[in-house]
Formats: structure tokens, C-alpha cells, sequence
DNA sequence: GTGAAAGCGCTAACAA
DNA sequence: TTGTTAGCGCTTTCAC
């Protein structure tokens, strides 16, 4: 590994000298900058990004915090924060916290430390204190630290109002509203929408039930287990309320019980990804707007790196997809 | 930031000695190392990994290039490679190459320049070149570098006559082969599980159909609509082998159309995760060991940053599973 | 057992 | 315009 001594060295200049040739800032006279770019070549120098992060004390990589990639909703949002990350100038290092059993708190550290410069958070399973205890740029997504966190979501209300809608529109009678159990309460905010569901259907005087999944599981197997469950113990409802890979685990699983989708049961899912609008039938969603909530993300993100002050948090509208569901 | 100087101070010590006491490397007076850790937890000090990697020259960071997360195969791949990598005492950097516009070389040039200790890539995209060019840690994922670099795949000749065994069980007289147009030929191995599978069909006088999908597209949209152009074009078939999300568009495609599943058209699916495994009818699939090419591409890896001779490629098992459409 | 000093590779301030 | 020097924060000799 050819350092930048070498390079001045070989070229027969000082290295400070090499270092404003090739970093391009501060004065070097052209013919001196040749003989140095001619050196750096013959010896195929690559500045040692190591050096330049502990003088700079940054590092150039952002940590996103994800439950898991397993849900499509997650994998989409990472694979979208990567890219928007990568165009600010941010490398994007992957944490994902249930899949193992390792400790989000690693990965908090790794902010005190200076393995990152800052950390987007979408996770749901560890104690607030942790991350108000860091004085480093973090990010929330759909998460509430009681305003000391800034944060990002949608727009869970008129979700939950849009939703209702729907179902009293199609004339529901009886309508199941699924969701994670650590959404039930408290500052996963995604229930909000949930809750806003069943409030304005009571008040249309529809009935509605409600049931939880475990913050843990992401798999098809359990979504398909938990969807089987539910039609088995509610055999009267009529529409259901869940996100994507639940939706479609529904959707599949009233099909095989001879429950006809959306004659017998109507359908809308919460995410609404690419995933769930292309198969057949699709799926009738409300959108979260995954680039948009990305964009805002990595834009709170950047600026407070760079020293901006930003607590308020940004609402993400969402859209109504028609599908072939409700 | 508190730095180890400070803790030094504090303690009234050298930086040496504090050095030693908190990394607990070296002699130190079980007093003098009482004092120096009071002093570390007054200041909340922790050691700055920028400082500690310059001087180690490395980073303990592992890139992952894969294509995108679109693909389930891929998502789930690469939390399962961040979960094994973590468990090794690395942490993941991950860089999907098709998403963006940005480049592979831009990843490439993060092992020259020490920002990460090796890489693992998966990609389908770009020039062996730049790859062999780097004298650094790779492995390879499904992608053959001459035994230039190690690889790890799947039992690609297995799962072709596995699936062409199935085929021909069940009676299917043209059986449609759909892959990746960058598998057609030459080193993206999972193209030897097709070739097999049609050479097999052919020796047993079934007819074949071959078709290729784009390289660079991975969403289920793209894949529906491939499905209907195939069902369209192809009236007589009554077998498909296809990559996982492709297989499930042909499942709905195909019952949308009214050509029931498994009656008129069998379908085996390539990857088998357990997303296709779950869905309702479960496709029947030839499986991917996921935790076993992840297991064994991080086990080369780690051992080849550590200093061992690996050249030599891994195969991994495949498996079938049973599921209702053949 | 401990402190001082060197150095990882780089950049920036300061002289020359 | 260029070379020298001083660190970034840490670990590791090497004397004491």
C-alpha cells in the first residue's frame, strides 16, 4: 500500500506538497502537480480513507436500524434510503436488530464512537433511553421520542379516516383491524391509523374487531398462521385492515376457505408496495410514500449533520391504489 | 468527546497507562487501572474506532453487493450474511448497485482505500476486471472469476435434473425455462441449474421453451407482466421452472387466465424462500440453502482476511419442497 | 508498574 | 508556490 510519502517521495516533492495536489485544494504549480499525479499513478495510490476520517472525525456512513428485511415494507424503505444516501455522499451500513439476538444498543454505540455519523432508526424494540441518551444525530421513522428525537411518517390519521371510508362505502358490516402489537399503544405512531379505523367506523356504527401480531415475526409462515386464525375465529367479518404481507396472507387464505375476495371479504392493506399492487388480484392499499419518507429522512439527516437545528417532525402524505380487493 | 488524554488527566496518569487499563493489554497496578476506570466513567469516555482502525489498518466493515433488495432472494440473503457477519465481530456495509445509478467501481474502490475490510459480492452487473484488478479479500456469490477469486454456489447441475426429473414424473410434455438474460451463458452460475434442466427435458424427448428477463429489473410488476406475455406466446406449455418471484407471477397470471395450477400448468420454483413457501397454494420449489451459502461465504471470508489460502469453491446442497403446484 | 515518545496516513497552518 | 511541522486519538515499544 502505497502512502502519500511515497507518492512525494518518488515525485521528489514534499508531502504536503502531494497531499494539495491530489486533494485539488491549495496552490501547486502545474507542472509539479504532473510529476505528482505521474508518481501517484506509478505507484497506483489510493488516499487511505482511515487517515482522513480520524483528522476529519467523521466517518461518512450512516447507520439504518431496521426490525428485519423480511418484511417488503423495510426492504424497500433501506433499499431506497441506500440510494438517496449514496447520492448525499453517505455510505449506508445495515443493522438489523431481530434477526439476531445482538443488541441495538451495539449499533447505538457505534454512533458514540464515531463508526457513524448518524443513525436512521425504524426499529420498535428498545427502550427510548438509549437513543435520548446520545447526544449524535439520530433520525426516527415512525417513531415518537417525545419530541426530542426529529421524526418522520405518514400520515396515519387520514390513513385510518381514508380507510374507513372505503369500508363504509362498500357497505361493511363487520370489519377486523389487524396490527403489531407494539403498535397498540404508545409511540409506534403506525397506530395511529389503526386506532383512527376503528374510531370512525364505531361512529358509523360499524362493528369492528381487533387483534394484534407479534414485533418479532416477519415471516409469510406466521402472517399466513396468524391470517388462517383470525378467519377461523371471526367468521363474520367482512373487510380487514392489515399491512402488505398480512393483507396478502389474507387475501390467500379467504381464497382457500372458499371466502371470495372482495365479494365476501374486502381487503385493504397498509404499505401498499409494489409488491402487493402487481399481484393478481391486487391488492387495494393505502400508500406510504416510500421515496418520499426516504427523502425526508436522509434530508433531516444530512442538514443536522451539518450543524442545522431540526426537531419538527415531517408528515408524508399517503394515496389511495385501487385494487381488485375492496 | 472525551478522549483517553483527558481520562489520563483526570486520573493522574500517563496516556499510556491508561491505554493499557481500559483495553486491558499490558501491566497495569490493579490501583492505578481502579482510578483510571472512575476516571473513564466520569468523563464517559469511549475509545474513538476511527483512531484505533487507522492504527490497526482496518475497519471491521464487510461490504455486500447485491443487485437490490427487490428480489426476495436478496433480502433475505443479505440479512442472513448481516446477522452471520455480526455474530463474526463485523459490521455490514451494503451497496445495491441497481437501484442507483451509481457504481459498482465506487464499492470497488472502498477496499483499496481501507474502508472495508473485504466484500462479498453478488452483483451480475459489471466487468470481472475491475474485481481482479484488486488485490484485496472477495468472495463470490454464484458468479465464477476463472478461480480467481472463491466462490460459493448452489448445486446448480443437482437442481437442474431435480427439476427435470419433477417434469417429467408429472407427465408435462413443454416445459418453459425462464432465467436472467446475464446467466444465458458464461459465469452467472445459477444458468447451469437451466441449461441442465433443458438438456435433461430434451434427452426425454419433452419439448423446451427458453426465455430470458432483464437483468436490471426485479419488481413483481415487471414480472407480471412478463408472465402474461410468456402464458400469451406460449399456449401448449404445461411446466414452468422460474426464480422465485417470476414463479408466483405465473401462478396468478396463469389462474387469472383460467389455467389452473398444478391441473394445466406445473410450477417449480428456484430459490424456494420462504416467501413463495407460505403463500397459498405453497409452490413447489427447489431450495437455496440460505443460511448455509451465508454461512459459508462468511466463513471464507473471515478466514481469508485472516491470512489463509482459499481458492478453492463451495457448493451448497439443494432441497426440495413440496408444495401444490407440481 | 509506569511515563515518554514514536508513529498509523493524512491535512492544514505556518514559514520560507 | 513549496517544504516543514503539528496534530487527529490511539497503541505500543522502550527506557526508567
Amino acid at each position: 500500500m502505497a502512502s502519500i510519502k511515497d507518492v512525494a517521495n518518488l515525485a521528489g516533492v514534499g508531502l504536503g506538497t502531494a497531499s494539495r495536489a491530489l486533494s485539488g485544494n491549495g496552490y501547486v504549480a502545474p507542472e509539479t502537480k504532473k510529476k505528482i499525479e505521474e508518481a501517484a499513478r506509478r505507484l497506483s495510490y489510493t488516499p487511505n480513507v482511515l487517515a482522513q476520517n480520524l483528522l476529519k472525525n467523521r466517518s461518512g456512513i450512516i447507520g439504518i436500524l431496521v426490525p428485519a428485511l423480511d418484511h417488503c415494507f423495510f426492504s424497500r424503505l433501506v433499499q431506497e434510503l441506500e440510494s438517496d444516501l449514496y447520492k448525499k455522499g453517505y455510505k449506508t451500513m445495515l443493522c438489523c436488530t431481530v434477526s439476531g439476538e445482538h443488541g441495538e444498543q451495539d449499533y447505538l454505540d457505534m454512533l458514540e464512537n464515531n463508526m457513524v455519523d448518524g443513525i436512521i432508526t425504524a426499529t420498535h424494540s428498545f427502550n427510548d433511553e438509549a437513543y435520548l441518551k446520545s447526544n449524535r444525530v439520530i433520525v426516527s421513522f415512525d417513531r415518537d421520542f417525545q419530541g426530542r428525537i426529529p421524526m418522520v411518517r405518514s400520515d396515519h390519521e387520514g390513513a385510518g379516516r381514508m380507510a374507513a371510508e372505503r369500508f363504509i362505502r362498500q357497505g361493511c358490516r363487520k370489519v377486523l383491524n389487524i396490527y403489531g402489537e407494539d403498535a397498540k399503544e404508545g409511540h409506534i405512531l403506525v397506530g395511529i391509523a389503526h386506532r383512527e379505523l376503528s374510531a370512525c367506523l364505531k361512529a358509523s356504527g360499524i362493528e369492528v374487531a381487533e387483534e394484534y401480531t407479534s414485533q418479532d415475526r416477519f415471516t409469510m409462515t406466521y402472517y399466513s398462521e396468524k391470517a388462517g386464525e383470525c378467519l377461523e375465529k371471526y367468521r363474520d367479518i367482512d373487510g380487514v385492515f392489515a399491512s402488505d404481507p398480512l393483507a396478502e396472507a389474507f387475501l390467500w387464505e379467504s381464497e382457500r376457505r372458499g371466502r371470495k375476495v372482495p365479494r365476501d371479504l374486502k381487503i385493504i392493506s397498509y404499505d401498499g408496495t409494489e409488491m402487493t399492487g402487481s399481484i393478481s388480484p391486487r391488492i387495494s392499499a393505502i400508500v406510504q410514500q416510500i421515496d418520499k419518507i426516504s427523502g425526508n429522512l436522509t434530508d433531516i439527516l444530512t442538514r443536522r449533520i451539518r450543524g442545522e437545528e431540526i426537531i419538527e417532525d415531517k408528515i408524508t402524505e399517503i394515496l389511495w391504489r385501487q385494487g381488485e380487493t375492496c
